[in-house]
DNA sequence: CGGCTTGAATAAGTCATACCTTTGGGTCTA
DNA sequence: TAGACCCAAAGGTATGACTTATTCAAGCCG
């Protein structure tokens, strides 16, 4: 999955920088001084830079240096770009961003899955649904995490949309960092735990309107939630 | 835009050949072999083999060589991947695809313009029906593609989402791509116009719920046109 | 005979160095 | 002052030497 050996560590180092806005847009790195702060070579320098280079986030240029480029030029559907900002600065607007990309794809996503889904993704849908519930009732919030990404990862998965079916860890990034980050409630509440089995049997019903209204409520709700708590 | 120098004329093959399922899933590329084939410096190669690695398409392994990955692993929103599954075999795939994402992203992206386009936003959108308009009646298919694009393009930045706004690129090449291929009319539907129309009124107007459902008719259209002109 | 250890071969990973190419900026000249 | 010109700076490329991880197989032990 990560960008293996040196250039994998500078990456680690570098791209949150940048995501976190520490390095802003302008900011001149020189090779040079890269090998001698991380105590690499040129290769490796070289290769995390057109890593960098190939996201969209720096741009180097001869006799000038390797400036770092202004945000709305990021790859920001770039899971390691997503992952920079969650983890910095720019958690609060990445999150909103993503709140509302799951508005627009996760409702498509359930109504094709209600079409397209295979048995053994029914099956599974339906036996995440009931995990969900116990997992709610005990408040256990680690566990029901754990089944509420596995439950829209398998949502997205079942659409057979191969883009759709990617988001999957974006989404799993977004309901990891809402629990990380204290913005959900305590205990699951049993509305949302009840909208999650009603996507599930419309999938399994083959309703496609009904999933995908269930599938938008939770989505809406999650945003609406999301922005109330975020203050920034 | 581009990745310069020799790792991106290296990129340029490379990319392609894997998008298109002449290197399959399984493939070893070794190093070397990269090197004598395309006359560079293993610096060129591995600044290019990195680069795939970050897009998940190859996985480079100690000892046995650098492998392609199957295209389930890939980065399938990187803008690359996407330009070069468009050229080649897996086109039809990639636009199917990139249909369902813009009929779930396009008509959430048209009702947050609504709420929050600038007057200038509104303003360039107004003229850009206009632009459509004429360009529709003069059968120019060349200025309509541009002025589609753009059209489509604005009204993605005008969500104020920054992911929205970054699917632009990837929406134009859709709409280039079915023109290129003569997936399109010769000659532009009016009816398709109007519902440009009705989009940029409903945006300048501020009324989400009708720029939503007429940009989900433009879209809904373009794929089901899209499902009945593709044969494979 | 089967499983475990061990060692050698292999290919990627890293480093250091030399040299090339582009380009921004300063200087010299008309 | 305008223009041509030159130089230095920074990235770009090439190459050889060496390191490290990993596979595979030979050989050893139970």
């Amino acid at each position: 999955m990560e960008i293996q050996g040196l250039p994998g560590r500078l990456l680690a180092h570098l791209g949150p920088a940048i995501a976190s806005g520490e390095l802003p847009a302008g900011t001149v790195l020189r090779a040079e001084e890269l090998e001698a702060q991380h105590g690499v070579s040129r290769t490796v320098v070289r290769e995390a830079v057109r890593i960098l280079e190939s996201m969209r986030m720096v741009e180097p240029r001869r006799r000038v240096g390797t400036t770092v480029r202004p945000q709305s030029d990021w790859d920001v559907f770039d899971p390691l770009v997503i992952r920079w900002r969650l983890a910095g600065a720019g958690r609060s607007a990445q999150l909103r961003s993503l709140g509302s990309l799951r508005v627009a794809v996760e409702p498509a996503a359930a109504a094709l899955a209600a079409r397209h889904a295979s048995d053994d993704d029914r099956r599974e849908l339906s036996a995440l649904a009931v995990e969900l519930t116990v997992t709610a009732r005990a408040a256990d919030l680690e566990a029901f995490l754990e089944h509420d990404i596995a439950f829209h990862a398998a949502v997205l998965r079942a659409s057979g949309n191969e883009m759709f079916a990617h988001l999957k860890d974006t989404v799993g990034a977004v309901l990891t960092g809402r629990t990380e980050h204290r913005l959900m409630p305590h205990r699951p509440r049993e509305y949302a735990v009840q909208l999650h089995r009603d996507v599930a049997e419309a999938i399994c019903a083959g309703d496609p309107e009904l999933a995908e209204r269930a599938m938008r409520t939770i989505v809406v709700g999650a945003l609406e939630e999301l922005d109330a708590t975020l203050t920034d």
